[in-house]
DNA sequence: GTTAGCACTCGGTAAAATCGAGTGCTAACA
DNA sequence: TGTTAGCACTCGATTTTACCGAGTGCTAAC
């Protein structure tokens, strides 16, 4: 599969065939059921014709190696990040549920509108598919042209500028002058503004009139608000779906807290999301994204392209022991989808 | 104060002056405490000069008459929803402390940018003020009529049809056509449908040509697409600050999920307080507001008007335990620092 | 290298004991 | 008549104890 490309930081050794065969089992118990898996139950599962004892002795190695941990000298083993890693980066493709592929395939075939609200709802789709919280990034194209601007004035000294660009956003500020304005001013202002800056993106130098008229200071202005916006302007979008899930996911209320706090701030998410893509893995596991609130959390996220390019993101977060193999096959079947509807009939 | 403005329901009997005051001081201990309060710690708290005995008495009448309730036998006693009522109903105006002033100030001396970006901000500043979740709704004006109307097209097929309303609100809406239409016809339907839409409301008849021409063909699947929108177009802004707070504010994971779950349904969350609004009460205790996932919640809003009208509102949700006083005295200020900000200077 | 056997650990659960905050009631009191 | 001290009683919360058993590590035999 194309999903896990990069190897994690520190290259993970092969393991044998039994002690790969133990992890599993342990893993998948353990997602199963949230408590230590035993020797007993291993021996049971898995299809190795072994003994619980000879379990016992592989899971004493592969606790050494750390792939497993002990929450205390009598109990089961517990998967570690790293127990986590292996297995998803041995996980072969895991396919999903006609039902799912139907409702999948369901929601494509009706949803309408802008893109805007495209990600909005496939945030919601995926957050129903998977029972986790979804997040879906638009991440704009970065550098888009101008096709249009319009100044409208809603009074003598309040204008506003609407910005429409290539990639389909549409933008809008306030420009506030200290002088008046009459409507046939605006209108040259508007006229001028659109010759100046049509074609033009956010690295374009532009020269601005330096007359001191009405209209002249209008266009200034305008400019400069525009111009202003640029530093932080990425034309992100964010929509988190099922953030409820939060809360029946993951216990302990201040894991809880915790992860709402980081959901909630957007930029961060972002970052988050397009961090992981960065490194072209698909899945951070605990403490691997290297935020500390969510070590307790995977995220796993799946690119969107429209054209070859990147344009955003869908991601599912949930408890380390989540359930990969379903919900990346849910997170890889709807990004498809998702590329398929921006690039095929539709742009916004 | 304008607040507490109609009786709820039932209209409260009024309570002799000895059982409000112990009603009071249950309800501000159990704030402080979330622990049920017993008939001592009242006669050692208020300045009732009477014994615990004496107390337990009226506890009795109090409970009888619905306003305290008694966990189990031998535990203290614990309000209502209709203590909490009454406690409200008689509160006199909490004031805010300096430093929160201060920090109110400053917020709105500072904060500049599109009315979103200050809803936005204004609900993360109300939930940093009170360590709560707020709500902020930017209702719309309901009836703006449109500015301006321009069709930008993207391809030969796809357009841009970006409206502004005379409220500052911007749409976009995507306008996919089955033929090709060159520039020019889409600046000749854009001149069009500025000479027809001008002007107008979601409510006025609008006289579109019938002629076959592409032009005319793009400018009936323009206003289609636009009165399209109508039924559900209100331009409601929703900002949701701190949902976290969730978490640490309220008991019980699933009191948590339910809460966050009716948080996620914007539409809802809209109703919920325009309903209390409408009701001209501003505090919503337990099942007063009838949704009863909330019925653990306690929910305070103010209006935010422009020119009279009631233009949105601030809100906070909080336990019904919530530190009502300096709660309400802080919603109240930041809405009416809201108001001030947009009937002053600025116009978004 | 594998496994049966076994002593050992230790968290979880249940039962028992205890504590104490708070109650309702009653009888005495002002 | 309203107030209060006194008192028996209730019942959740906390602590204590005992115990169970899942699971371990080790060792000796296979």
């Amino acid at each position: 599969m194309a999903r896990r490309v990069k190897s994690p930081p520190q290259p993970i050794s092969d393991l044998d065939a039994r002690k790969a065969t133990i992890l599993e089992a342990v893993v998948v118990e353990h997602i199963d059921t949230a408590q230590p898996v035993g020797s007993s139950s291993v021996a049971a599962t898995s299809d190795l014709a072994v003994s619980p004892a000879t379990v016992r002795t592989e899971m004493v190695a592969l606790e050494r190696e750390g792939y497993l941990a002990q929450p205390h000298t009598s109990a089961g083993r517990v998967p570690t990040d790293k127990g986590y890693r292996y297995f998803v980066d041995h996980l072969e493709a895991g396919v999903l549920g006609p039902a799912q592929q139907r409702q999948i395939r369901e929601f494509f075939a009706h949803v309408r509108g802008e893109v805007e609200d495209v990600l909005e709802q496939t945030s919601l789709l995926l957050s129903r598919l998977t029972n986790y919280t979804s997040v879906v990034v638009g991440s704009g194209s970065g550098h888009a042209s101008i096709l249009s601007v319009q100044l409208v004035n809603l009074d003598a000294r309040h204008h506003l500028l609407v910005t429409v660009f290539s990639d389909g956003s549409v933008t809008k500020h306030s420009v506030l002058a200290s002088y008046e304005a009459t409507p046939v001013e605006v209108r040259e202002a508007s006229r001028q503004l659109n010759a100046l800056l049509i074609g033009t993106t956010f690295e374009t130098k532009v020269q601005v009139p330096s007359r001191a008229d009405t209209v002249a200071k209008l266009v200034r202005e305008a400019v400069s608000v525009l111009r202003a916006e640029q530093p932080t302007f990425e034309g992100e979008q964010v929509y988190i779906g099922g953030s409820s899930r939060v809360a029946e996911v993951f216990e302990g209320v201040e894991t809880v807290r915790k992860v709402l706090s980081i959901l909630e701030q957007e930029l961060l998410v972002v970052t988050l999301v397009e961090d992981i893509l960065d490194k072209g893995v698909s899945v951070a596991i605990g403490s691997e994204h290297g935020y500390e609130p969510l070590s307790s959390c995977a995220v796993i996220v799946a690119p969107v392209s429209l054209d070859g390019e990147n344009v955003g993101a869908v991601g599912l977060l949930g408890p380390t022991r989540m359930k990969y193999r379903e919900v990346m096959a849910a997170a890889e079947a709807v990004s498809k989808h998702l590329t398929a509807h921006f690039g095929g009939d539709e742009r916004g």
